[in-house]
DNA sequence: GCCGCTATGTGGTGTACCGAACAGACCATT
DNA sequence: AATGGTCTGTTCGGTACACCACATAGCGGC
């Protein structure tokens, strides 16, 4: 019988050839992660990495006014705890749970010591890495440029391409905390998705109708975000 | 007699053990870097690492629209080409000269293969790749909540950290670009700082008086690039 | 010193987004 | 079926910044 959880659910370890795989499987421990669930704090000693299957958790800023935004989202494209092996072990950000789902954890010693044999585990984290870096630079640049409405498409895409469904269990206010705008102007973008029949939806759940719709009406972003991430992850050398 | 320009400018290059340091010496080349020269296009291939010792980069990202927006910048504190042992080989911003000066350069492979050696340049290399993270998500959340005025101080305090004069040739056209905003928003708040008696300018030159206003008026995000950049590249094991 | 270029200053109009306050609608619970 | 809490819709006023147009002023080249 096999579960319905898997660790190759999560894209990188999915990828890794069958030798490093096997040597990390008995240590790889799935884990339920609740929405809100806080991962780290900034500051904070990680314990653990996390690799993503059906959740999602953002890399959250918290400014002293209250305010936040989203720098980044991990899904099952990648992993959390990047500074466990960059060297600093911890961040400036915190780590949030934005849909509630599964990962599969990894003790922080063990990461590190698979990390250290500089073999492909360590070149695809790094790629990952860059490929993280990517989203953060071109959410600040998007941030800058682009219309909530064009802002709110992005958001979508990439939170689709890390569920199974086309459905987001998802309010308005945590889309618009996510954004870090305010959460009437979330109502009126989503509004307009939803008059365009991109979209449909109702407290507390966001339903894809016409994904090809969204990507007409998305900024570039998407895109180089999408680009860069395919690029770095497939052939691993 | 010794040049006016050494390698241990560059707060990277001077953190190095002495025998690390003596390996590359031989293959750092100092090349001059000119004001507008680009050091790399979205998908140009590097074949440099380049590490800053009087000159500043940014990391800037056109959009379609022409729109432009720095996610970072690297100065005498950091280096260039991430990429190169990161695994990616590119990336999709690019490297603008933004302050005329020196920086050392270094040859791919042997960039490459220093990293590989997996000792104290590696975990150097990566902790200041953190670093560049933190700008980076840091300036995402800069560029969503806090105003022109803000943005100006920070960004004129992290380029005078990198900078060994307090006058930075720089009109308030390439400031506008840097930040992803208007000129007029620059002069308006360059105006106000002014007014403040923080700083002080005429034609492409911009003079900071009064660094410790500066200080008061800028976001804390100008405090949190530069605790993490101090924490990570300091007591580097 | 004059000229012309480029950098800077200013003003008017438009708009996207914010802040706050409140109304209505949905859903879960009882 | 009623109730209460949460989520969503709407409105109003204010503001920061964009876009456009043009005026002035510093500086280099002649």
């Amino acid at each position: 019988m096999t579960s319905i959880h898997q660790p190759n659910q999560n894209h990188l370890l999915d990828t890794l050839p069958a030798t490093e795989l096997e040597r990390l499987l008995a240590h790889l421990e799935l884990v339920p992660m609740r929405l809100g669930d806080m991962l780290y704090e900034p500051g904070g000693q990680l314990q653990y990495a996390y690799f993503p299957t059906t959740c999602i958790v953002s890399l959250h800023y918290v400014m002293e006014s209250g305010a936040s935004a989203e720098a980044a989202g991990v899904g099952n494209e990648g992993m959390l705890g990047i500074s466990l092996f960059m060297g600093g072990n911890t961040t400036a950000s915190s780590a949030v749970v934005q849909t509630a789902g599964h990962a599969y954890r990894l003790k922080r010693q063990l990461l590190k010591q698979e990390f250290e044999r500089a073999g492909f585990f360590q070149r695809l984290l790094l790629r990952y890495t860059q490929a993280l870096m990517t989203q953060m630079s071109q959410t600040a640049v998007c941030n800058r440029h682009h219309s909530i409405e064009q802002q709110l498409c992005r958001w979508l895409l990439l939170t689709l391409d890390r569920l199974p469904t086309n459905e987001l269990i998802m309010t308005q206010e945590l889309v618009a905390s996510m954004l870090g705008v305010r959460r009437e102007g979330i109502t009126e973008a989503a509004g307009k998705l939803q008059s365009a029949g991109f979209i449909s939806y109702r407290r507390g759940h966001i339903s894809v109708l016409n994904r090809a719709g969204l990507e007409r009406h998305t900024c570039e972003c998407y895109a180089v975000v999408k680009k860069e991430l395919s690029r770095l992850l497939t052939q691993v050398s």
